[in-house]
DNA sequence: AAGTTTACTAGAACGATTCTAATTTATTGA
DNA sequence: TCAATAAATTAGAATCGTTCTAGTAAACTT
């Protein structure tokens, strides 16, 4: 319900991809890269859509963050049971959690680097390395 | 349903993080800390039980794992959305995460160095630092 | 526009985990 | 040793995030 113009590069990133650019699609992919990196849980990326009056249903947000995921579009996390969060940066970077809040935070740019890494156990091949920080609450 | 005698050194451990030492949470300790390091989910631990026959309902392995947890006995490592592992090798160290299986590795000794790490933000202190390297199948 | 394919939806189903209220067990101290 | 008290265990219900289902709607192809 409004313009079409501005989606143009949306929907070529989504073909690119091999997702058709539909209503809720294109969306949540507008809702996620707005405001810079963020990680957003299916649960709030939802509460997102209500608030901005794009009908989309739980089921549709699952959907559209998996196969997002899965071209490469966002990167999943998990620090907690029962709860994964989804971030739009998908360079290669690093986290803070904040274990009192529950919330997750880039690490810019080098701020952590690994000198030693041992190689992958024969026959399997690296995938990818995560490095979470867990901070708590000071004084609090 | 058997000798009490080595059972001494664990029921004094638990005594002194404020645990009684009641017939489960001995067996599940046992269990826990019998062949090496591990990595268990709960149900895991309660099949592992009942194979033992020693009969603890899953709410009570819960309870357990999570007291042990909180006394700094193990250490809760959260990789996959929908499922928990209990660590019982609580010195510091890092994990492979084999993908294509679920399961978890620690990683020997000083084989993952840390050679910078950003200072935890204002007002809060450090945690812990976890590191997971991510490998898959190879060819497959 | 018709036909084909793919996506969306509400609601049911699911699996891991937590809660509840009743029972059992461990501890304390006469 | 035995009651009294406090804490732990239990089965089963409840909850939570997530996934599945099968019916409807939207997007692409011609």
């Amino acid at each position: 319900m409004a313009n079409e113009r501005p989606y143009r590069a949306l929907i070529e990133r989504l073909k690119a991809v091999g997702l058709r650019p539909t209503r809720q699609r294109l969306a949540l992919a507008r809702l996620l890269h707005e405001g810079g990196n963020r990680h957003l849980s299916a649960e709030q990326l939802h509460e997102e859509a209500r608030a901005a009056k794009v009908r989309v249903s739980l089921a549709t947000v699952y959907n559209a963050l998996h196969q997002f995921t899965a071209a490469g579009l966002l990167r999943e996390i998990v620090v907690e049971p029962g709860c994964s969060y989804f971030d739009t940066n998908v360079e290669d970077h690093h986290h803070f959690y904040y274990e009192d809040s529950g919330r997750l935070e880039d690490i810019p740019g080098e701020e952590v680097r690994l000198a030693r890494l041992p190689k992958p156990p024969k026959g399997t091949r690296l995938s990818r390395v995560d490095v979470i920080i867990r901070v708590s609450g000071g004084r609090g």
